[in-house]
Parts: C-alpha cells; structure tokens; sequence
DNA sequence: CGCGACGTTGATTTGCCTCAACGATTGTGG
DNA sequence: CCACAATCGTTGAGGCAAATCAACGTCGCG
C-alpha cells in the first residue's frame, strides 16, 4: 500500500511531523475500485472517508421521480464523504460511485476521531478542507440562482477543464441542473458562436 | 458590552475554560447597526466574523444585470462572514445586510487567528460550524436542481418556519431563486390546495 | 458481431420570467 | 399625528428557457 499522494496531500498545507505521520499510516486502509462501483449509497451509513489517489467518482441524489442529480465530482487529491451520515450515523441519502477505476485511501470514523483527539493539526486540514467546500457550494448557490444553463456550463468549463474533458456530458448536464438534451443544444450554440 | 450569548453559543459545544473564556472575551468587539445597514459590500475585504446577538441579515449577490441574489440569511446565533475574502484579503463579490436592526460581536481576522493559534477549541468549533454549513449548501445546491420552485418553497417552510413568517416574501423568492410574482402564485396555488 | 451507453436533433409542452398595473402596508419627516 | 413616499404583495398577458418524449446515429466493449 501506498500512502505517498495522502501525505503529500497534507504536506502541501503543513508538514507533517513523524508522529502524526506515524498514526496516519497506522489508521488507512486500501480500497481499489472498478468503473462504475458504489461507494457509497441510499440507506447505508456512511463510514469512512475517502481519499482519491487516483480515478473519479460522483456524488449524486435521487428525487422522487427517480431521477440521479450529481451533487459533485471528486478527483485526484480530492476526498469523498457523506458528511451529514457521517457524524450523525444516520443512513446516508447519497449515492457516491466511481466514473472509472479508482484507488482509494480509507479513514474510519473511529480513526478519523482519533486523529482529531491526538493530532490538532488534523482538525486544522479539515477545517481549511471544508471550508474550501463550504466556499465551493455558496459559489455554486449563486449560480444556480442567476444564471442560464449556458453561463453556468461555461463557467464549468472554465473551473474544471480537467474534468470537462475527462466526464461523459451527460453527467455534466446532471451537475449543472439540466437535461442531457438541453446541453447538447447549448454546445452546438456556443460552438456556432 | 455583552459577550454572554456568545459564550453561550460556544458553551453549547463543548465548555469553554477560563483561559479561553477570557481570550474570547478580550477579542470580541460589539457593533449596533440599524435596518438595511451594510455588513460587507462588494470590493471590500472581509475583516471579521460577525456573530449575530439579535437581528437578521442577508448575505447576496448581484448579477451583471443588478440583480440581487439572496444566498443565506443569518439570525441569533448565527455567523456572517465572506470566508473567501476573510481568508484571501482580497475584495468580496458579496453584501451583508441587515433586514432588521441587528446586534453583533465582531472578531477580527488577527484575532480570528491568535485563538486558533493558543487554542485548539477553536478550531474544533469553527470546523464543526462550516461543516454543518457545508451540508446546509450540499442539501440547498441538491434542491436547485432537483426540485421546482414550489417544492424549494415549501422545504423551506419547513426547515426555517422562524424565518418565514420574520422575511418579507420578496427575500425568500430571491433565496429560492425564482420571482417575487412567481412565488406569490405558488402561495395561492398551495393555499388552494 | 450485437448490445448498451452516449450524443444529437426536432416537435411540443411547461415552468418561470418580464413588464405593467394596482391596492395594501409601512415608515418617516414635517 | 397625519401625509406622502417607499416597500411590499398580488394579478394578468405575453414570451422565453428548459423539460419531455421520441427517434436515430455512433462508438466502445464483452
């Protein structure tokens, strides 16, 4: 197992001392993962959480109609959890599954507390993590309620080119809040100009 | 001055000891402000976490056509902060405005900083309040677009009742993100049955 | 090779917006 | 304390953004 990319992960904030390295490594576990695997779904707690090493994955929502609305991708360097099971221990509302192969690193929750107990240096990266989140979604809030379907896919495209390329547009459609059909018409009018 | 409400708030946590009680207290300064008073504006930085004793307010933004996008509304024991600005130093995008007259205990960013520093609890608090934010975005950003404007209308009937009946309407359809005169039909509408 | 996932296109419908007008309420200055 | 202005909620006619439904071509993969 390799455990490399993770501390680098939080390297890039603070450096790690030995000791917090130390627990780290004592507390991840591996997870390697095929296209289009659950991480996580409707009903189930959610455990751990999720450091992408490498791959993609989506968290989505289900509505009543059965319809899936991606909430969010995460990448390389990027973490996956439902937040609100998490802590609460209640059953997730959320589905989180891989767009393609991945490698995951693994946190308990029980690790994870641990982690915050002994090191605050922890709850410093997850603070700054969550926050940045926190920043991400307000952003997205925004757009959401004041833009076009066009404005919104165009401002995608220019927050994450790494992630345009790489995700089916139907997936894109579903994270920007329209249909699959709806997008296509949209590129063929930007493409025109 | 008087810091009891925010100790209150904190003390709700987990208890402050006297150490941090007493730091807390020497950071805090208090601002009155009046109806319709700006908090932050557009192209200022954001200096301070704002902590509301009494009094509403709203943070938003404005489109390229001027109009007003309200993201969050802020009440007792809520926070008000442009956390992007507050930890870039560079100008906001956003308004903070009080909807009534409103009672505050500011932190400044240095002071912000020096609790983190000499106390961990801090931290500890802060995380949990962004995170519990984070999930409130992800579930708002979800109901954008999942739902249409009478199910965002009624979710929010239900998860702010406090809140429903102290806004005047024209501020929630601007939360929901549809028009003042659309949200007036799906009140008649639901009123009917 | 054949199937399933994906992208595109077009016709029709619907949710919501725009603009304009009108009472009702509120707040404020004289 | 009243008068006026400003804000607020409502209603209606017309228009646009985006959804729905259906059909079809393409591609990658088992």
């Amino acid at each position: 197992m390799n455990v490399d990319p993770l501390i680098a992960f939080f390297n890039a904030y603070v450096p790690l001392t030995v000791s917090e390295k130390d627990d780290l490594i004592r507390s991840v576990k591996e997870r390697k993962m095929k296209r289009k695997e659950l991480f996580l779904q409707d009903g189930q707690v959610c455990h751990h959480h999720g450091f992408v090493v490498s791959g993609c994955l989506r968290t989505y929502g289900v509505d009543d109609a059965g319809k899936e609305h991606n909430l969010q991708f995460a990448a390389e360097n990027d973490w996956v959890v439902d937040l609100s099971s998490f802590y609460s221990g209640k059953p997730s509302r959320l589905f989180i599954e891989t767009l393609e192969p991945a490698h995951l690193l693994l946190i308990e929750k029980n690790d994870v507390i641990e982690l915050y107990k002994h090191h605050a240096k922890f709850v410093r990266y997850f603070k700054v993590i969550f926050e940045n989140k926190f920043v991400e979604m307000q952003n997205r809030v925004l757009q959401n309620i004041s833009s076009t379907a066009e404005q919104r896919y165009l401002a995608f495209l220019e927050q994450y080119p790494h992630l345009s390329n790489r995700l089916p547009s139907v997936h894109i459609a579903s994270y920007l809040g329209c249909t699959p059909e709806f997008l296509s018409k949209v590129r063929k009018d930007i493409s025109r100009g």
